[in-house]
RNA sequence: GGGCCUGUAGCUCAGUUGGUUAGAGCGCACGCCUGAUAAGCGUGAGGUCAGAGGUUCAACUCCUCUCAGGCCCA
């Protein structure tokens, strides 16, 4: 049985049998849906529902209280008009206190009382009143409708708005209105009907399905739902294509765990065919999770149509773009320097390097070496002795001091020594002043060009080489060694461009596997890492060897097998993006960032220092890279750029089944075509760079040029793409690096419109555990989203995590946070919709013509309405520039503060009763607030919103425009009013505090001061302010009140352009004006101050006047504003005080008691004369507020078994209560 | 080693073009309310704005350097 769904467990005013299929039914979704977007839906009239309408409805309410005056002894029947009660809450005046007495007179010692109230939603303890409320709705439907709300019984309440079920947790309900949108199709329905629609173009960065999901995924796709669902509510068009990256390693890597294999050597020996097949298959391991959580979590794509990177048609198009930038000249092979590991033969990628640097301990070791010139000596430092006999060179930075020393002892070696002097004391001791002398102090520049001796001769330079020499390089840092770099072009990147740069001599004697070749003397035979200590051994025997240590320090190993690394000099393939550097620099510039710093700094500097993008890779599972050489003059290079031209060069039509990747591939060779060359063509065995395949994206998805050249235009560039910061040098660049290089052969492309392939980009950053650490598999601090969603449901995910901070800070997720703040806001929002709204609409309001225009309604309702309009334009403009974190805290604090902490607070009584103009108004009022919330709502937490809009106009929320023409009607002055209120009130609570009188106790009068705001506007605000603050009237002061004294604050902005530098002399002067002359300035007196002997007139900007309070008053004050209360208490005063203290008591005890809400008592009070005295003055009210149907006072306290002691600030009272049955 | 980001209350974060009382939520202390109730509300304490210089009449804000954390690249 599903849960929350017994009969028992039924609310009572839930129809029986009323299930959610049955609503589905009654409101089928296409009818629902093809509505009018904004149009409010009634729901089809009910068997009980009023048939004769409303005026019949007030005409029989007219009767019924003309029959039941408020004379009347007998029970009265008619709800007490909402209007009457709400004066005597708020306006706690002394109109108030006659009216009760005439009331209590009338009535005598027993009253009865009968208010209506509506039954409270089923809870524990309250069987009987459940009970009761299920047969009189049986009886309610047996009668035809003939009972309703506001009648002359008690009112049954309908389901026209249902509650969120407070019994399910927000995954269950999440669920059902996932299955909901399912079967309604409601995305689809966003699209549909849209053709003709202005289109907003959205990436979805491929991701790699070879992994699961993580919580940094949700964060990342909420943004970009986000974004989207904002888009498509404004009426865009906004397709949304799902993509899958399949290729590359991480996928081949899988598949090698997964057989557990490792390395080349045994994927060749398993064959490529079928290795690649498990690839295939592996790559959608977790696509079904992935798919899930996309579902789950709301983010809305089209996964019917994805684009997968494998796909013929895919790489067909990448085929393209990479012929097209071959006819550009911008395809070439050339050579790079890899990260090696010669156990598994195979070069690694940067992310796999990232994954093994070990902190091991090496060699460290300083050699000597001498110049040309004699007696000469450099400084050397290595920790990679092997590499030493493959020295070709030296590096020193040009600009860096270095100095040369001698030894002191004349009977040590007198041969001096070059090192960087900052590095002298670290390599010689602090104290080698005692034992060296500095000789010359020189420049890096100085020794740039000199020649030195090398440490090991074990191998020939080649002829026309440049070897032995200094050079002078950037890179060399005197941060640890001698700032001196031994340079060998073979094994360092570094080193490697500094060769070509300076033609060094290339000396590379190591074979595949890292071997010395056995001809070689000393190290022959030997692996590269063995070699170092026979080789240091050599050193000291050759003299060079100055000092010999070991060192720890971090060195990259091979992820899979440990082995240490060596960089290695391979063939590769390159995109010459540096042809188009400045292009993309231009491209670039003109993309919205956010943030800024991304586009500018990271990726802008990384741009500016642009190399050469290597694309091959030495693997198998990925787009084979479309070039053909051939064998007999590697010169001789075909590119191909699409199936056809394959199949014509091979001169064969390609299968049915044609698979375009290895070893399939590798099959077709044809002649070459060189005249007069009789070689075979035959493919490049390199793959691609699996970020050649996402950022060829935007055209490979429509398989452009080959399909959709109109689709493809409409949807390129993109107007918005969202992904993690990692992604600066992956997608963001191969998607720009890609456009750029094709320029005119994609349209709306050519280098004059400087356009970028994304026209704003939001990145996100981290996500961090709760102690703010990476998280990772090992460290065991994943965060599954799935138990997130399961606990807290994906609204609350994702409200956290778009309201906590702005997306490109990392963030620590702490999942008690995420239950307090997201669960804190949605909590207030569920409450306001079904504890406030829904459950008291129910008893007979639903949206009419009836209802009031704004114009016309409570100025309270005129100021939310108002702060509503607000909200809507402030967090539509910042969704428009894509800052989400504003949005959200917007939505989150006008909720929490505005709605249900202002305008739902003070208006609840308004909710008690749906009769009656004002409460009318409040209802419409807040069924629009809460309407509009819903939509601005709707991309953050799509799910409580859908809910709460269905329930409240009965048409999804995804479907419903965003803002109305509302957005652009606020009132300021009103806005500023009911702050200038709210500020005062709470200066007014904090006075309370101070002089320790409870808002209880009554008080006869307040005085404030609000500045700067006309008190014509605050005027009809300041009933709230008196209720709020329970005092009896509220007085403004005037500038002539003797209770004010004037005091004058600078405005320093103005003040400061003004005076300048004698800005502090001003503001003294102007702190020491007297009251008096203020008071003068308020009534158009010139105001002058002497500065320095000049006199200044200033005007009304140049300083505030601030009212403080004089006299005995207590006050608090606050930026201008002030509030003071007379603590004087009348013992008329404290007598309603006494009466408020005996309501609450008496209020307390009926809950203890059990009793429902509903329930009539009788009342007995028992207690001094202070105690009868309040009874007497006060009985009538008391009686009303706590449902007493009979109020006696009892005099002595005579039963004291049954009677509570209650203290009335130090008089004893008693009190006991019995429920009426 | 380079580039970029971050450092504000115990925690998570705001803080406009520099303007003199640096804010919010949570937590904490104290209290209120009891018709949103396994809710709601208030008041208060708590900060050398990482540190040091500089520019300015005025710096959390702009500049330089240092320290710490993070990301990316070497």
């Amino acid at each position: 049985m599903e849960r929350g769904r017994r009969d028992a467990d039924r609310r009572p005013h839930q129809p029986v049998g009323r299930q959610s299929a049955h609503r589905r039914e009654r409101r089928p979704a296409r009818r629902a849906l093809s509505r009018p977007v904004g149009s409010v839906r009634r729901r089809p009239a009910r068997a009980r529902e009023p048939r004769g309408g409303a005026a019949v409805r007030r005409a029989a309410r007219r009767r019924l209280r003309c029959r039941d005056g408020p004379e009347s002894r007998n029970a009265r029947r008619v709800p007490i008009p909402a209007r009457d009660r709400r004066r005597r809450r708020r306006h706690v005046d002394r109109a108030r206190g006659s009216r009760r007495h005439s009331r209590w007179n009338a009535s005598a010692w027993s009253f009865h009382h009968h208010r209506h109230v509506p039954p409270r939603r089923a809870g524990a303890g309250d069987g009987r009143a459940h009970h009761r409320h299920r047969q009189a709705r049986r009886a309610e439907a047996d009668a035809g409708g003939a009972r309703r709300v506001g009648g002359p019984v008690t009112a049954i309440p309908t389901t026209r708005f249902e509650p969120l079920p407070p019994d399910r947790p927000a995954d269950d309900v999440e669920r059902e209105l996932l299955a909901r949108w399912e079967d309604e199709q409601l995305f689809q329905q966003t699209l549909t009907g849209r053709e003709s629609a202005p289109t907003f173009v959205f990436f979805e960065g491929p991701p790699t399905a070879n992994g699961r999901p993580g919580i940094h995924h949700v964060f990342a796709r909420t943004i970009k739902d986000l974004f989207c669902r904002h888009r498509a509510m404004k009426g865009f068009r906004v397709d949304r294509k799902a993509g899958w990256d399949t290729h590359g390693l991480p996928v081949e890597i899988e598949v090698e765990k997964q057989l557990g294999i490792s390395g080349k050597q045994q994927i060749e020996a398993l064959g490529v065919a079928e290795f690649n097949r498990l690839c295939r298959e592996s790559v959608f391991k977790y696509r079904a999770e992935w798919e899930q959580l996309s579902a789950r979590m709301a983010y809305w794509l089209d996964y019917e149509h994805p684009y997968v990177t494998f796909s013929n048609d895919y790489v067909e198009s990448v085929w393209w773009a990479l012929k097209t930038m071959f006819d550009k000249k911008l395809l070439y092979r050339g050579h790079k320097i890899l990260p090696y590991c010669p156990r598994c033969g195979t070069a690694l990628s940067s992310h796999e390097l990232a994954l093994g640097y070990q902190d091991v301990e090496d060699p460290s070791v300083y050699i000597a070496l001498e110049l040309e010139e004699g007696g000469r000596r450099i400084l050397v430092w290595t920790t990679t002795p092997w590499t030493l006999v493959s020295n070709t060179a030296l590096a020193v930075h040009p600009e860096l001091d270095y100095v040369e020393l001698v030894r002191r002892e004349q009977d040590k070696d007198q041969r001096t020594l070059i090192l960087a002097e900052s590095r002298v004391r670290a390599v010689l001791g602090e104290d080698y002043d005692s034992r060296w002398a500095v000789v010359r102090r020189l420049r890096g520049a100085d020794l740039v060009g000199l020649r030195y001796k090398r440490p090991l001769d074990l191998l020939e330079f080649p002829p026309d080489t440049v070897h032995e020499v200094i050079v002078g390089e950037e890179f060399v840092s005197a941060d640890d060694g001698s700032g001196v770099v031994h340079m060998s072009p073979a094994f360092g990147a570094d080193d490697y461009a500094a060769g070509l740069r300076h033609n060094l001599a290339f000396l590379q004697p190591l074979d595949a596997r890292a071997r010395f070749p056995e001809s070689m003397p000393i190290v022959g035979g030997l692996f590269f890492k063995d070699a170092d200590a026979l080789l240091t051994e050599e050193l000291e025997r050759r003299g060079v060897l100055f000092r010999a240590g070991r060192a720890v320090h971090s060195y990259p190993h091979c992820w899979r097998c440990g082995t240490p690394l060596l960089y290695y000099a391979r063939t590769s393939w390159f995109i010459r993006t540096t042809a188009v550097r400045e292009a993309m620099m231009a491209r670039n510039a003109r993309v919205d960032w956010h943030p800024p710093s991304v586009g500018e700094g990271r990726f802008g500097e990384w741009l500016k220092n642009n190399i050469d993008w290597a694309i091959s890779r030495d693997r198998y599972w990925g787009t084979p890279l479309p070039v053909w050489i051939c064998e007999a003059d590697a010169a001789h290079v075909d590119c191909v750029g699409s199936y056809a031209e394959l199949a014509e060069r091979a001169g064969e039509t390609l299968p049915h089944d044609f698979d375009p990747h290895r070893p399939n591939i590798d099959r077709y060779t044809w002649k070459c075509r060189e005249p007069g060359c009789i070689g075979t063509m035959r493919r490049a065995p390199e793959v691609i760079d699996t970020w050649f395949d996402s950022g060829s994206m935007s055209f490979a998805q429509w398989h452009y040029p080959f399909e959709n050249a109109e689709k493809f235009a409409d949807q390129f560039p993109a107007d918005f793409i969202a992904e993690g910061v990692d992604q600066t040098r992956g997608w963001f660049y191969s998607l720009l690096a890609i456009a750029t290089a094709l320029g005119d052969a994609l349209p709306n492309n050519s280098d004059k419109l400087e356009a970028s392939p994304y026209k704003a980009v939001v990145v996100n950053d981290m996500v961090l555990d709760q102690q703010g650490v990476k998280m990772s598999k090992s460290r065991g601090n994943i965060v599954d989203p799935w138990l997130m969603f399961e606990r807290h449901g994906v609204d609350a995910v994702r409200l956290f995590l778009i309201a906590s901070s702005n997306p490109w800070l990392p963030r620590a997720f702490d999942e008690k946070l995420l239950a307090e703040q997201a669960g804190r806001f949605l909590r207030t929002f569920k409450n306001v919709y079904s504890g406030i709204f829904a459950q008291y609409a129910n008893f007979g309001w639903a949206p009419s013509p009836q209802d009031p225009p704004v114009s016309a309604r409570p100025v309270i309702d005129r100021w939310m309405i108002s702060r509503l309009a607000g909200l809507e334009r402030a967090v539509d403009q910042s969704l428009d520039v894509y800052d989400a974190t504003a949005a959200a805290r917007a939505i989150i604090e006008f909720v929490d503060d505005d709605l249900a902490n202002w305008y739902v607070r003070l208006n609840r009584a308004r909710f008690y009763d749906v009769d009656g103009e004002d409460n009318r108004a409040a209802f419409v009022t807040l069924h629009e607030v809460l309407v509009s919330v819903c939509r601005l709502l709707a991309p953050f937490a799509p799910f409580v919103s859908d809910w709460v809009h269905r329930e409240l106009t009965g048409e999804s929320v995804h479907l419903a425009p965003f803002v109305t023409e509302r957005a652009d009607r606020g009132d300021a002055t009103l806005d500023a009013a009911m702050d200038a209120i709210r500020t005062l009130a709470r200066l007014g609570r904090a006075v309370r505090e101070d002089i320790g009188i409870k808002v209880r106790q009554p008080l006869a009068r307040m005085v404030c001061v609000a500045p700067n705001v006309r008190e014509a506007a605050l005027a009809p605000l300041i009933p709230l302010l008196a209720a709020e603050l329970n005092v009896k009237e509220v007085e403004f002061a005037s500038s002539g009140d003797a209770l004010v004294t004037l005091e004058a604050k600078p405005n320093f902005r103005a003040l400061g352009k003004k005076f300048g530098k004698k800005t502090p002399l001003a503001a003294q002067a102007v702190g020491a004006f007297t009251g008096e002359q203020l008071r003068q300035f308020l009534h158009d007196e010139p105001l002058v101050v002497s500065v320095d002997g000049e006199s200044h007139q200033l005007g009304p900007d140049d300083l505030t006047i601030v009212r403080r309070a004089s006299g005995s008053l207590a006050v608090q004050e606050d930026a201008g504003f002030f509030v003071a209360l007379d603590p004087a208490l009348t013992p008329e005063l404290k007598q309603e005080g006494h009466a408020r203290e005996l309501i609450s008591r008496v209020q307390r005890m009926r809950k203890e008691s059990g009793f429902a809400v509903s329930d009539r008592i009788v009342l007995s009070v028992a207690g001094p004369d202070e105690v009868h005295v309040v009874v007497e003055a006060h009985g009538a009210w008391i009686a009303e507020e706590v449902l007493a149907a009979e109020l006696v006072f009892a005099g002595e306290a005579t039963q004291g078994k049954d009677m509570h002691a209650i203290d009335l600030d130090g008089i004893t009272a008693f009190v006991a209560i019995t429920r009426i049955e």
